[in-house]
DNA sequence: TTTATAATTCAACTATTATTGAAATATGGA
DNA sequence: TCCATATTTCAATAATAGTTGAATTATAAA
């Protein structure tokens, strides 16, 4: 899976705001499980409105999904698709130049 | 070289905007020897004084800086800056989860 | 010293994004 | 059916970001 600038300048917006990127690594953190809003809401301490605009925000960059649960939602990341950000960013930023990338930086996965 | 939340929304929020990641990409491209913002002025299209404005926020993020030479500013991309934050999203995407990074996503270095 | 060039700064304006609280929707259980 | 819970939606507002063009600063060259 591949990423074009548009795509990834959506996501990095996503990404760039405290609240949302608490709730997104929330949620990597959770993994496939996933979490639900009123959990996130309660482990960040925001408020349920606003986390769901949040919420939304990371769902139109495709960084996350939601599956309705009885009366639940269950959100969950987008690994994929986070992956495929961060190869658009690593492609991009080394092209042209020794950049010095640490091997060792992307083993953790 | 490693980069908190708050340095990687900061660097997020840099990067989360079209002309600002174009313009980083062209730093990118341009290597060590980096770019006057009139060539990339030029090369983009941009009015110089938007331009100014984007490498004030991209400077900001840490992740270019400016060297004056004659009556021309010489701005190189932070490539170091750059990999802690592609470090920090890799950290922090695959905490917890197999996340089926490729391992050649990361070989382009 | 004057002139031209490179870039930034500033002010005014427009547009986008974030926050808040109240109202709406929908589901599950009594 | 009725009530409580989970979540979203909406409207109003506040805050932040981006754009534009004119003015400013500083350097180099004539």
């Amino acid at each position: 899976m591949t990423v074009d600038s548009t795509e990834a300048v959506r996501a990095l917006a996503a990404l760039a705001q405290p609240q949302r990127l608490a709730a997104f690594r929330a949620l990597v953190v959770a993994g496939p499980q996933g979490l639900t809003p009123g959990a996130i809401s309660l482990q960040l301490g925001v408020a349920p409105s606003g986390l769901s605009f949040h919420l939304k925000e990371l769902t139109y960059a495709g960084l996350v999904t939601a599956e309705p649960r009885g009366r639940n939602l269950i959100y969950r990341a987008e690994f994929g698709r986070m992956n495929a950000v961060l190869g658009y960013l690593t492609e991009h930023c080394c092209q042209g130049a020794a950049c010095g990338v640490d091997a060792a930086a992307c083993a953790p996965c």
